[in-house]
DNA sequence: GTCTATACGTAGATAGAC
DNA sequence: GTCTATCTACGTATAGAC
């Protein structure tokens, strides 16, 4: 059995630095060899720290990548709910939440597409299920406010079909980046606007 | 530098038989296992086979990888053929499309996003390259033979937004996996009605 | 042409020093 | 609390027998 808990949560602000420094070389690992180069030396070399000092927190790597999907799901969050949805109209927040998703995915596509994969062969976390809830009740959230019916199923439709749009141009190089975020919201506005 | 060609090519139908059935054992360690527990020595017990034949027509397990997504992109391609798009209308051949499409990837949600995580990490492959452009091009003259503007790059989209939907809804085992297609369709038609 | 046996390298994980 | 050294286990790949 893969054990991806925690070994122990940093109390001070030194060992913080560790664990952070510790996610950031794991992402940057992923980027370059993929999860094929991700090992438990690598990490720690990447970081600065000792492979000791990674057992110290983490019981393994699987338990890294967990905290590092933990932390890119926090920032994605964190990314969409400072849209504030007031006063716009849907199609100007569809255009905002577009926006920063992609940022989010397109800013590292191998990384995103690694993380998914590796996200389906760990067990699964409370903590990290609730994050993605969270993400779709957000976006489910505004699709209410706009009056879209059935807004949950919508939701999760919406987040997948983006995610597959941004996963695919991310990953060949598409040159029209440029107009990726316009044909996205092409697809969502389409979709919401067929009953 | 990671080798993907293969070691040779089978002239004799016994020959055949045994490729075959390294890449059903693949295909099934994937199925389970995932990435992480695919290895030669898996591949070959799983298919009957010693570790020393599976090396005669292979030089590793990434030369087999690149031949499984082989075939599954060429079933994929012969399949969106056999849909005959002469007589129907362009929300029928959309519908029979996405019916194939599903059929193949939501049959084996683990085996297609590990497949197309390992892709990205495998060196370009032309043959494998071609037949992704080959499926492209045959969902781009369908559009183009109904008048889509663009039909290249809608194409482009469709093909990967409907991958997004398909994969999530079998990686979180959705209960609505009976409106799936439904739903897929109402992207695409949205999607191509939006000027 | 297929097998068994094995050599080699490397990743995972820990014990014990500082 | 962090590091170095090291042991164990396993996956890769080949050599040589049949």
């Amino acid at each position: 059995m893969v054990v991806t808990n925690p070994r122990k949560t940093p109390r001070q602000a030194r060992a913080a630095v560790t664990v952070d420094a510790i996610l950031d070389a794991t992402a940057h690992i992923l980027r370059n060899g993929g999860l094929a180069g991700l090992t438990t030396n690598a990490i720690a070399a990447r970081a600065g720290v000792s492979i000791g000092s990674l057992y110290q927190y983490f019981p393994g790597k699987e338990a890294v990548l967990c905290a590092l999907i933990r932390r890119k799901r926090a920032r994605m969050l964190s990314a969409l709910r400072s849209v504030s949805t007031g006063a716009m109209s849907l199609e100007q927040t569809v255009e905002a939440f577009i926006a920063e998703g992609v940022a989010h995915q397109i800013g590292d596509p191998a990384i995103s597409l690694a993380l998914t994969y590796a996200e389906q062969t760990l067990p699964i976390q409370p903590e990290t299920a609730a994050l993605k809830a969270a993400i779709i009740a957000e976006v489910s959230a505004m699709l209410a406010h706009h009056g879209i019916a059935d807004h949950d199923v919508a939701a999760r439709d919406i987040v997948a079909l983006s995610r597959g749009m941004a996963d695919h141009a991310g990953l060949y190089g598409e040159r029209f980046e440029a107009s990726l975020p316009r044909r996205i919201k092409r697809a969502v506005l389409g979709y919401l606007a067929t009953a």
